[in-house]
DNA sequence: GATATAATTCGATAGTTGGCGAAGTGACGA
DNA sequence: TCGTCACTTCGCCAACTATCGAATTATATC
C-alpha cells in the first residue's frame, strides 16, 4: 500500500510526470531538466528525489553531475505498470510532446548555457 | 495530461484506494464505505466524487440510496489502465484483504445497523 | 589548497487537501 | 404534508505540499 501510494502521489504532480515523461526519452542530468520545467534548482531536485523514492527513475553520478533516467528493469511490478500506464496515457498528450521537442535543443545545449543561466 | 493527473490525484489517498478497492469487489452505498472506512458521510461522500471525477467509479441511484461501483466497460484506457495497475498492485495488500473481510460482515448488515448508527 | 560549480538539504511561505460538523437536497413513508 | 433518512454541499481548520532562496555538500579545475 506504503509503495502503491508513493507511486500514485509521485505521479500526481504535473511537473513531475513531465519530468519522468523527459527521462523516458533518454537519461538526463538535473540542469537540464530545470531548462525544460522551468523551476529553481532545488524545486527540480525535491522532485526528482520523490520520483526515486517512489522507484519511478534511477540515477547515474558522473563526476559533479547525476544522471536521471527510468529504471532498466523494474523488479517492482508495481513501477512496471505504473511506468507503462503513463507512457501509454500520456505518449499523445500536448504538453508532453512539446516538451520531447524542446528537448532536442537541450540536449544539444552545452554546460555553460544550462547549469549557469539560471544563477542571473 | 487533466484527465491523467485526475486519476492520480484520485488514486493517492489510502482512504480513496480502500473504497476503490472495495467496490471493485461489488456495489456499496455509501453507508456501507462509511462503515469501512470509518470516518465522517461528508468525508466519504467527497472522496467517491473524486473518484467519480476520475473516471473510476460509477454511480447507479436507487431511492434514498447512492451505489459505488466500478465502471461497466471503461472507454478511457487510461482509466482501465489505472484501475488494472490498482487491483495488480493491491490484490496481496494486508489492508485491502481486511476491508475484504470485513466487508463480507458489512454486506450482510441491515440498514438501521448501517445508516444510522453513526449519528449517535 | 582555493575557487567554481552541480546538486542537495534546509527554512520559510503560499496554496492545496483531508477532515469534520452544519446546512441543504431529494426521496420515501406515516 | 410533514418528518425522516441517505447523501451531498458548504464553511471552516489542521496538515500537507510545491515552491523559492540560502546554506551545504561534493566534485572538478586552477
Amino acid at each position: 500500500m506504503r509503495e502503491f501510494l508513493n507511486i500514485t502521489k509521485a505521479l500526481g504532480d504535473e511537473n513531475r510526470v513531465r519530468a519522468l515523461m523527459a527521462v523516458a526519452g533518454g537519461e538526463l542530468c538535473v540542469c537540464q531538466l530545470i531548462e525544460l520545467l522551468g523551476l529553481a534548482p532545488s524545486t527540480v531536485s525535491k522532485h526528482m528525489a520523490i520520483l526515486h523514492q517512489a522507484g519511478l527513475v534511477a540515477t547515474r553520478k558522473d563526476g559533479r553531475w547525476i544522471y536521471y533516467r527510468l529504471p532498466d528493469e523494474p523488479h517492482d511490478p508495481c513501477v512496471r505498470t505504473a511506468l507503462a500506464m503513463a507512457g501509454e496515457c500520456l505518449a499523445r498528450d500536448g504538453r508532453i510532446r512539446d516538451d520531447a521537442q524542446r528537448l532536442k535543443c537541450i540536449r544539444r545545449m552545452s554546460r555553460t548555457e544550462l547549469c549557469t543561466h539560471y544563477h542571473e
